[in-house]
DNA sequence: AGGTTTGACTTTCTTTGACCTTTATGATAA
DNA sequence: TTATCATAAAGGTCAAAGAAAGTCAAACCT
């Protein structure tokens, strides 16, 4: 691990610590490692992303900052059923994940399979150009939420 | 056997050790033996195999790597990072449904899991050219049995 | 023929630096 | 006193250069 990124990760990691946010000074940091200010962008953009649940804010000017926050995925109130459709042509990791927690919540899918869903529609799992990403992953979700939906009416019989 | 192949997978496995697992940096092997980089690759591709018991992870870049890993099939993780690697970069639809009907024999999956799993890596669910169809299925499942055997090891809470 | 060895070319990941945009603040003009 | 403007102090972007590792096929040995 003789790579700058991998130490500067870690070195966030651990200051982040049990509090699930942390406000960095990208220049100071840079100093600190004695690399280019762009580096820290880098890391950022390569380590905290949204797919590994980090979401980024910062400023700019006198007394800016980068703010890392973790997160964990809060589930989302809406509609019942029209799931097939309001998935339309293409959507995104987001939203799909908003419309599986929420089959969640209605009990149509349990927690293991909602992991696992999500898990086959990510941005990592589905390695396609960006273009089409988001057709893919409606492809995926519309094909498994009918199996759900199917094998959930064959089951009180 | 005055070949480099078989001195350097030996050096390896002497390397290794007790710890079942090593980091080589392919180049400074390579200059070590005063061999060509790229025979690294033979050595690991034709000694270090699956059916061997060797999992391989890389990175490339600046402080890249080759990490090699002796597993020993009852270890829950080594089952993980065997399935993975035997899927590989690709895998037809056919050879998926084995590997999950066999977790399934296993119980590693539940029945409705290997439903869920086949209705979105099938042919149909999976609407991409043709050329890239088995890579995309690849990574799916890949991520999914991740997933599970993720979920299966911190079942006994 | 079969496994080995080599090297040219490719792909991926990291590092660096030059240039750009946004924000805060303090000085200046109305 | 308030509006405005210049400047400094951040952070952002992007592309080129660098550092590994991967691939593949030709040549080389038994």
């Amino acid at each position: 691990m003789a790579n700058i990124s991998d130490v500067i990760e870690a070195f966030i990691l651990d200051s982040m610590g049990e509090d699930n946010e942390i406000d960095i000074s990208r220049n100071e940091l840079a100093s600190f490692f004695s690399c280019a200010p762009s580096q820290i962008n880098y890391v950022l953009q390569t380590r905290f992303t949204l797919d590994r649940g980090f979401i980024k804010e910062s400023r700019r000017g006198g007394g800016g900052f980068i703010r890392i926050t973790k997160v964990s995925l809060e589930d989302d109130e809406s509609v019942a059923s029209a799931v097939i459709s309001s998935i339309g042509e293409e959507i995104s990791f987001k939203r799909a994940e908003q419309i599986l927690s929420r089959l969640n919540q209605e009990e149509i899918i349990s927690a293991k399979e909602l992991g696992l869903i999500k898990s086959m529609i990510n941005d990592e799992a589905i390695k396609v150009p960006f273009a089409i990403k988001d057709k893919m992953r409606a492809q995926s979700l519309k094909a498994c939420v009918l199996y759900l939906l199917n094998e959930k009416e064959g089951e009180n019989e």
